[in-house]
DNA sequence: CTGTGTGCAAACTCTTTGCATAAGT
DNA sequence: ACTTATGCAAAGAGTTTGCACACAG
């Protein structure tokens, strides 16, 4: 469906005031270049350079802190990957991930039925926060 | 059992020589640290630290390096955990991960049946690697 | 107004690199 | 001797921080 760009502002505005932060010009651009399209894995500078693209002027440090403060508030989910950068999932519903080495591509698991079996209790004192699964591919060699 | 301190340096520079390394000094004693205990969980800094506790000279630069050599050679595996430092698993049977956030703390799942179901196949052209398993937790609040 | 958010640059952490020296075979 | 490994210090990547200025309620 398409979406008039007022509206996916005020979309994105909606987001904001739901994570209970206030609504400034940076934090609604980048909830919507992260919440229009559909499902996505975004690192921070990546994301600083499509809203430059886009002509938004926003400072990596601001990137950095929405990007957290999303994340905190439950409208993003952190990516648990090794590897120097911290990657960010739009899709905060159960569901795991191929990465590929090589490219560092982090493709989403659709099957829903994937899970995890004997799921083991946590340790006395502590609760399960979630549960990732990283399937992690390599390019086939001929 | 009792393993004298000989033997033990037999043992590390054995692995060594398995991943078909050049038996320095600094590997030996760097696989010694590794592979006495049973499993455990380190970064390039804490392993650097104990070297140096144990009074040998090991520069960091070679840490890391003999980690990757390891890992390279099978004899060491990385934990796909997100965040800023890698971490390296003497285990490298197949197992899964407790990651306890705030102290950033590994724990190994030692239950051999956790597994995950229904795993899907590996996209066209790729292969599976591995699959990681990791159980975030939280401490539980009163 | 008042308090929160932003931008900048500097600081920080972890890791890698380049190159001269040292050590293994 | 020949080759590979080591150590150092500097460079790099990604992220965080401190503080003055700007903006939302």
């Amino acid at each position: 469906m398409q979406v008039n760009f007022c509206e996916r502002l005020r979309n994105a505005e909606a987001m904001v005031r739901t994570a209970r932060l206030r609504p400034t010009r940076q934090r609604i651009a980048l909830a919507d270049i992260l919440f229009r399209k559909g499902d996505r894995h975004v690192a921070a500078e990546q994301l600083h350079a499509e809203a430059y693209a886009e002509g938004v002027r926003v400072s990596l440090a601001t990137v950095y802190n929405t990007l957290h403060q999303f994340t905190d508030a439950g409208l993003l989910r952190s990516i648990a990957i090794e590897g120097t950068k911290a990657y960010f999932d739009t899709n905060v519903s159960n569901h795991h991930h191929f990465f590929v080495e090589g490219s560092n591509t982090i493709i989403d698991i659709d099957d829903p039925t994937v899970a995890v079996s004997n799921l083991p209790a946590a340790p006395e004192g502590y609760e399960i926060v979630n549960v990732d699964v990283v399937v992690r591919l390599r390019p086939k060699r001929a």
